[in-house]
DNA sequence: AAGCGCAAAATTATCTATAATCGTCAAGGA
DNA sequence: TCCTTGACGATTATAGATAATTTTGCGCTT
């Protein structure tokens, strides 16, 4: 059995609903009802109930009360409050998580960029940028800030995914290598300064040219 | 029926035991048996379960796949690292509600703080500073923002209760005020300066003097 | 005789199956 | 046309079965 992990069952079936929640391929507003999704996945609906819950915890789908849970939809005002969030709590992180970076993250950290450079879809892009983000946020070793990064991280991914559907080239981060050339100069203020408008860059302009010459 | 209100079993239930954890009535560290619970409420153990997993969004109780769930112990440096979080948070939270205060809102929040130093035990003193935060961050209308705060200050409120238990003395809250009266004159960074030190101040000493001639 | 290791039983979490309660929608009557 | 009533569907809760982990007890080795 190299497949099917030894993850309970509610915790594999909230990772396939919020896989299909962030690639849109459930749409905000959508009811998710209980039976259907426990017949589908051949369970019963209590493990269902409980991967509810999970994902309640994550924001991306809300419960009421007798009426069932539905996706959350995400206004540009919610995508700016979640960048926002992102902005406060990462900057924070990286204060407590720079005197413990050595050239050794730092040089994984870059290695993430690179791998974000060269990602041809947006799936990829998105999974080397939350790469490099944790790499160089890990270290601070504050496990419940890290923890509401991540969930912050996959609401992101959400409205990402949302917008960029089509075409897709990838941006070159010239934040990401800033921000690393001013942790390499032990400038913290200035890379906290450079990852606050990185992150709040996403909520702020859903496509922009990106190619100056 | 007046008492048993019309909410699901699950969210009395972990209404009930996110009291006894913040109250100190079950200490860190110890299991939580979904099987004995569900006995002394005289219910099944699938509502059980899925107040764990309420809990558990609230970082009350960490939970580990075969083995149950134990309240999360708080170290100095968990601490710490709420009081932060809420920093960082509630700052965010303040810079976008000033523009939305207005005379009434400020007024409100005086009276919570004309409260706070009427309480005559933790609870009550609690209760109303949770009260003026919040008083005077929900006019960010940032919900997300506005719920991840409302559980840091549950976490805050459960180092509260386990330190100060016997001796309590109003600590006559001068940051209110100065929180207040920097707002009531425009002055929004000085505002978020003090906030953030107050905030912070809640995990910086665990039990000082206060009391200077 | 004391400590270590293995095995079996008990305890506990997890899942399936089933019944009851509540909200919603449609149809019929005033 | 509006209100009431009844049926259907969905969520919520209960009881029972299954699998895994922890603990305890016994045997063996040192």
């Amino acid at each position: 059995m190299s497949s099917a992990k030894d993850e309970p069952l509610a915790v594999r079936i909230s990772r396939e609903l919020a896989a299909r929640i962030i690639s849109g391929r459930i749409e905000a507003g959508a009811p998710l009802r209980q039976d259907h999704i426990a017949e589908e996945f051949g369970a019963s609906h209590v493990p269902v109930r409980e991967a509810f819950r999970r994902l309640e915890s994550q924001g991306l789908v809300e419960s009421k009360p007798r009426r069932g849970v539905r996706v959350s939809g995400f206004s540009p005002d919610e995508v700016r409050e979640v960048a926002e969030m992102r902005a406060a709590l990462e900057v924070l992180a990286l204060r407590h998580a720079a005197p413990h970076l050595t050239r050794a993250i730092l040089d994984e950290a870059e290695q993430a960029t690179l791998a974000s450079d060269h990602a041809r879809d947006v799936h990829a892009w998105e999974q080397a940028n939350r790469r490099f983000h944790r790499t160089i946020l890990t270290p601070c070793a504050m496990p419940r800030l890290l923890r509401a990064i991540d969930d912050l991280h996959t609401a992101s991914a959400r409205f990402l995914f949302s917008g960029w559907r089509a075409e897709w080239e990838t941006p070159t981060d010239r934040d990401h290598r800033a921000i690393l050339s001013a942790l390499r100069d032990g400038d913290v203020d200035g890379a906290a300064a450079v990852l606050a408008w990185h992150v709040q860059s996403i909520g702020r302009k859903p496509k922009r040219p990106a190619h100056v010459p």
